[in-house]
DNA sequence: CTGAAAGCGCTAACAG
DNA sequence: CTGTTAGCGCTTTCAG
């Protein structure tokens, strides 16, 4: 492997002349400057970002925590701040958590070690004094994860009132027995979870009642989806929901696909709800009902935000495509 | 940040022996080797893995080369490969083509930089000249892709005999104007398409034609689904095919899509096969007939091979688990 | 078992 | 405009 030093003595120049040359430092004379480019040609030379990065502490890798990037939500996620970070110039460096605090330490450990140099949190584990306090190593993000009293900055939707409104909704297609499923426990590290603050309170509004029996936690897949069916099913008929307000589309068609097999139908048996508007769920035998995030945006506002910090550069987050919509299909 | 200088001198040791402990040398003696550990807890000390990597020129980083992140597939081929390389204490840096000559070039330049230490490339463009050239840096392994005149490490499928038995199938069900989808151009950065190549031979086989208007290069989405779709029924009906091979289930569903919104009928009308076996073709107005990958073990044996090549070990792959599979469902 | 010293490849003052 | 001179934080001989 060439190195500067290489290119330096091929073109009877000093090194300095040569990093200058890399850095595009201004006021070097064209002729010392072809020279260099030859030398670099003709030794295949390729500066090693790893020593440039000890040497002057700034990094041009940026990294994404997504608890399962299998989940397209997350991969439409990555795939939009992949492409804005490499608008400008930065690569990226994915983790998954599968919602262990093991693999967030270590995403933030790589921050202070300056294998990279911001990070987009879009899963949070840990609590948030403990994110805080990696700040000072580089600059992190919170996209689509919201904790109010933290100053960390963050890129989110308003889920409590896409939920509330979601849940509105089914009250006004006259359900009144609700059940709801979450992906992760109801109130997620310590801070409540919007999505099930926006849930309750519209059942409270219109006093509606909440049973255990109607509460599922930690579903996630179209397996797990299927099981809630059957544990609804297991249920004595008066005491069956009406009305299901799921985490994920994979969990509503889970539901779907199983309350269809055994010859129930939908929404009449029950209205289910999805969330993320996965590409497929316009098309499923009874098409989904579900909430449309606004991933593009997400990505977008998140990088931007990021590389701000990174340059420090000022930077306004843009909100107006930040909004959850209800698209209204026929299983709700 | 703390440096190894700091924890020697708060040792009263010298750098030397600290680094000793932390690469885990024998013969440190038991209270030095306390000292150590008590100073880098007060200091919150952390090893600098750029410091590291350009002194030792080892990395523990590998990176992944997809076309793009947000299509199923490559999602669940990258959660494969990073749960895998997790295990064998690697990170991973992921990278999307978007088809793009110069986004697999940088992802090369990175093996060369150092940045990573070996590759896995689940999607090529360039041609394997090239990708050879960079193996002096880092042990490259193909993954899915089969180039038969490279001596590149490779772990695929045979696409070929898939694809020629799923053709068979169709025509099997009494098809015999068969049309074609392909997510690329018919051959790909020089190499022959072995899909391509499994259909024409089933074709051949049985003395069935071939015809331009029954073939779609760069399809990809369901939106591109949708629009082969169009051009399909503009065709006259005498020569309109009655079954399609695609590339993608996205594809697929794109046709299904829009063969049933204007009053056909699938499979009676037009047969339609899949390609990936994502996780909602089987719930779909009519279930997808599909071919399933083994993405699991896709990204399982490329992992394990490149890590071995990387830790200089022996690796055979187990190529039991490497094979396709056709899932009969409702579309043809 | 431990320390001193010499770099890895590059950048950044500081003098010309 | 260009060269000299120190290091960045760590590993690795080479002598104790």
């Amino acid at each position: 492997m060439a190195t500067i030093k290489d290119v330096a003595k091929k073109a009877g120049l000093s090194v300095s002349t040569v990093s200058r040359y890399l850095n595009n430092h201004p006021y070097i004379s064209d002729d010392k400057r072809k020279r260099i480019q030859e030398a670099m040609a003709e030794l295949n030379y390729t500066p090693s970002s790893v020593a440039t990065q000890l040497r002057s502490k700034k990094g041009t890798m940026i990294g994404i925590l997504v608890s399962r990037i299998a989940n397209p939500f997350f991969s439409h996620l990555v795939d939009s701040i992949e492409k804005n970070a490499r608008l400008h110039g930065y690569t990226v460096l994915v983790m998954q958590t599968y919602d262990d605090k093991k693999a967030e330490k270590n995403m933030l450990e790589m921050l202070k070690q300056r294998v990279i140099s911001g990070l987009v949190m879009c899963s949070i584990e840990g609590d948030s004094k403990t994110i805080e306090s990696y700040q000072e190593y580089g600059p992190i993000v919170l996209c689509n994860e919201h904790i109010p009293e933290t100053q960390l900055p963050q890129v989110y939707t308003d889920q409590e009132v896409a939920s509330f409104e979601a849940t509105e909704y089914l009250i006004a297609q006259g359900h009144k027995k609700i059940a709801y499923c979450t992906g992760g426990s109801l109130t997620r590290g310590g801070h409540g979870n919007s999505r099930t603050e926006g849930f309750e309170r519209a059942l409270h509004t219109h006093n509606l009642p909440m049973k255990i029996d109607w509460i599922f936690k930690q579903v996630h897949t179209i397996q797990d989806g299927m099981e809630v069916a059957d544990k609804l099913l297991a249920l004595p008929e008066e005491n069956r929901p009406d009305a299901i307000f799921t985490s994920s589309d994979e969990v509503a068609s889970g539901i779907l696909e199983r309350y269809l097999d055994v010859g129930k139908q939908v929404p009449r048996d029950l209205a289910i709800l999805g969330f993320d508007n996965q590409p497929f769920t316009g098309m499923l035998s009874v098409p989904l009902t579900t909430i449309a995030q606004p991933i593009e945006a997400l990505g977008r506002e998140s990088t931007n935000l990021l590389i701000s910090y990174l340059e420090e550069k000022d930077y306004q987050i843009d909100t107006s495509d930040l909004v959850l919509k209800l698209i209204i299909r026929k299983s709700a």
